[in-house]
DNA sequence: GCTCGTTTCAAACACTTGTTTCAATCAATT
DNA sequence: AATTGATTGAAACAAGTGTTTGAAACGAGC
C-alpha cells in the first residue's frame, strides 16, 4: 500500500509503479521516476520485470488484489435477506471505488485500465469482474419475480454498477459542479444508502408492473 | 467529423488530432502520426497551433462543439410532460455518449479529458456540463413532490447520469462480459428505454415514500 | 577466507519525441 | 510578369525515453 524501507526492491518498485501509473498513465510515466520513488536503480526494472510493460501489468494486478482484500463482501447465510445482500453489495462496491477522503490510487489505476484497456483488462474481467457480476445477478434474481427476463436483470445490474462507478470516474466533474461543503457531504454512507434506496425502489416497481410505461 | 481533401490544412489537423488523441491519449499520440493522417507537414502544428498542447485543447473544444450540435435536446413547450422531458434527456444523453455502432471518437476524447483533467476540463464543466445538469435538476423537480430536498434531487440526477455514462466508460468490460450477440443487442433505443423506466420507477416510488427503507 | 549466485550501480546505447529552421512553393495583387 | 505574404517541405536539433551493459557490492554456504 505504501512504500517502506522494509520491503524488497521488487515490492517497492511495484508499489511505486502503481502509484505513478495511476497518476500519470502508462505513457506519462517514466521508469526513472518509478525507480527514484522506489529508491532503486533504473536497471532493476529490467532485472525484475523484463520491461516497462510487464511491470505495468504486475502493478495493475497487485493493486486489484489489494483492493479486493481490503474490502471483501460480508459473509451471508441462508437467512440473509436479499435486500440486505443488495445493500451490502452496493456499500462494498462504493467503498472499493471511493474509500477514504478520495479515490485511492488503486481504483485510479483500475479506472485507467478500463478506459485504456491493455492485456491486463481481459484477465481482470475473467478473474474478478465476472464473478462479482454474477453475484449481483443472483441477488437481483432473488429480488425479482420469476418472469423477469435475463436481459432485464442484466440491464438492472448495469444501472446499479453505473451508479456506483459514477462517483469515481466523474469525480473531477462533481468537484467542479458542487460547492466544497456539498462535495464533502458525499460520504460513502450517504451514497450507498441512496443508490440502494433508488435501485430497490425501481426494482420493486418494475417487478410489479414489468413495463412501467414511460411517456414516449 | 471526417477528413476530406476539401478541408483546410488546419481543419484536417484538428480533426486528425481529435481522432488520434481520443484513441491513444495525449502522451500516446505523436505529432508525426497526426500530420501523417492529416496529410500535412510536421511543421504545420507549430505554424497553426504553436505547440502540441494548444492543438490538444483546440481538438477537445471542437469535438465538444460538434457533439452538442449533432445531438441537441428537442424543443419543449409548456404542454410537454415532465416524463417526456426526462425520456428525451436520457435518450439524448445516451445518444451523445453512444451514437452509431460504438462510441465515436468525440465522446472518447471527452471521456479522456474527464479521466485526466487538463485546463480544458474546468471550462467544459462551466460552459456545458453545468447547464445540462441544471436542466436535469429542473425536470426532476417537476417529477418530485415539493418536500424532496435538493440533496436528494442531486443524488437522483447523479444516478441517472451515472447509468448513461456507464455504457461508455465501461464499454471494454461490457464487451468482455457479454457474448457478441448480447453486446450487439444493446442499442441506443433499448438502453434509453431501460434507464428511463428504471429511473422513473425509482423516482415515483421514492417520491411516494421518501424513505423506502432499504434493509440495512 | 573464499566462492558463487544474486543484486545493485553508473554509464552508455539506440531510438523517439516535440520543436525549430530556412529554403521552396503557392496564390493573390499589382 | 513581378512582388509579396502566406503556406508547405525536408532536414536537423536538443532533450528525454526504454533498454542494455559490464563491473562492483553483497551474502549465504562451505
Amino acid at each position: 500500500m505504501s512504500i517502506t524501507e522494509h520491503d524488497t526492491t521488487k515490492e517497492r518498485i511495484t508499489t511505486a509503479a502503481g502509484e505513478i501509473f495511476a497518476e500519470r498513465g502508462f505513457d506519462g510515466t517514466t521508469v526513472r521516476d518509478i525507480c527514484q520513488r522506489a529508491g532503486a536503480n533504473i536497471a532493476a526494472v529490467n532485472y525484475y520485470f523484463g520491461d516497462k510493460q510487464r511491470l505495468y501489468v504486475e502493478a495493475v494486478c497487485q493493486a486489484h488484489r489489494w483492493r479486493m482484500e481490503q474490502f471483501p463482501l460480508p459473509a451471508w447465510d441462508g437467512n440473509t435477506l436479499s435486500e440486505t445482500k443488495l445493500a451490502d453489495f452496493i456499500a462494498t462496491f462504493v467503498r472499493r471505488v471511493r474509500s477514504g477522503p478520495g479515490a485511492t490510487w488503486h481504483s485510479k489505476l483500475m479506472m485507467r485500465e478500463m478506459a485504456n484497456p491493455t492485456a491486463a483488462c481481459a484477465e481482470l474481467v475473467q478473474s474478478s469482474i465476472r464473478p462479482q457480476f454474477e453475484i449481483l445477478l443472483q441477488i437481483l434474481r432473488e429480488l425479482s419475480s420469476e418472469e423477469v427476463a435475463l436481459d432485464t436483470l442484466r440491464l438492472t445490474a448495469f444501472s446499479i454498477v453505473g451508479q456506483c462507478l459514477f462517483y469515481h470516474f466523474a469525480d473531477p466533474v462533481i468537484r467542479n459542479l458542487l460547492s466544497d461543503d456539498e462535495y464533502k457531504s458525499l460520504d460513502v454512507e450517504q451514497l450507498s444508502t441512496h443508490i440502494t434506496d433508488f435501485s430497490l425502489a425501481a426494482i420493486r416497481r418494475l417487478s410489479r408492473a414489468p413495463r412501467a410505461g414511460a411517456a414516449r
